[in-house]
DNA sequence: ATCACGACCTGGAGGC
DNA sequence: TGCCTCCAGGTCGTGA
């Protein structure tokens, strides 16, 4: 496999996990955690492209499958094309110790926003709205498309600035968000091209998008055109009538 | 310290 | 057909 690979850990790593079970599931944010009768779990981000799926041991390897566990006769698999995804091993208890999970905010799903926490958070920023909901010291778990649909329902102008941000607007925020992904997930999440989910089915949620990559189209609400603009380098869809700046 | 930007990758879509 | 450019769900390092 050589040097071009996702971030994965050093074999000796992946060795704890030989004669392990894999007892649970469990998230945080956009972060997988696969706990395992033994000392070590693993630790998942599937960036944008990953994939970790249950095969045959016999079925062929598809291209980019950079980890292989031996499952019996299956195989778990994590495959990943454009290589921005992670795949470590982290001991028990020490989860909170790996980089990339110290630095979370609470799971936008775990438990209630607390909107009083966001509210002093956004007083103290200075950028837009748009890059407080996806900052995932803040609140972990919401991506580009979720952002989008979130302030489109709480009515909030992505370029808005957070310090601006009123009480009202941020419970408006802080329900939006949970709507939005509890939307998604029972519609088996967004498929725009490459997501698929445990066992291969893609998501039907791109159909319900209320603005994500749909400019030019009516708002849901006010049937004025929904735009398309560029903040930090990221696609972000709005209503320039009823998102108010 | 905070913020915005480019880099990191591959592949699909569309223009010519 | 083929070659080119642009775009993509995420995060991280850099420099202002």
């Amino acid at each position: 496999m050589g040097l071009h690979m996702a971030r994965t850990p050093p074999r000796a790593a992946l060795r704890k996990l030989v004669g392990a079970q894999i007892t649970r599931v469990r998230r945080h944010g956009k972060y997988l955690l696969l706990d395992t009768d033994r000392e070590v779990a693993i630790l998942v981000h599937l960036g944008m492209t990953g994939r970790l799926r249950i095969h045959r041991a016999a079925d062929p390897r598809v291209a980019h499958t950079h980890v292989v566990l031996g499952l019996g006769d299956r195989e778990l698999r994590f495959i990943d094309a454009r290589r921005f995804g992670q795949f470590d091993v982290v001991a028990r208890g020490k989860e909170r110790d790996h980089p990339a999970l110290a630095v979370l905010g609470p799971d936008a799903l775990d438990q209630a926003i607390d909107v009083p926490a966001l509210l002093a958070t956004a007083k103290d920023k200075r950028t837009t709205l748009k890059a407080l909901v996806l900052d995932q010291r803040v609140i972990a778990g919401v991506g580009n498309i979720y952002a989008s649909e979130a302030l489109w329902r709480a009515r909030l102008r992505p370029t808005q600035r957070t310090h601006k941000l009123t009480a009202p607007a941020a419970q408006r925020l802080a329900a939006a968000i949970r709507e939005v992904l509890e939307r998604a997930l029972d519609n088996g999440g967004t498929t725009l091209s490459d997501f698929v989910d445990a066992d291969g089915a893609a998501g039907e949620n791109a159909d319900y998008l209320w603005v994500y990559g749909r400019a030019g189209r009516p708002c849901p609400r006010c049937k004025t055109e929904i735009r398309r603009s560029v903040l930090q380098g990221r696609a972000t869809y709005f209503c320039p009538t009823c998102q108010t700046p």
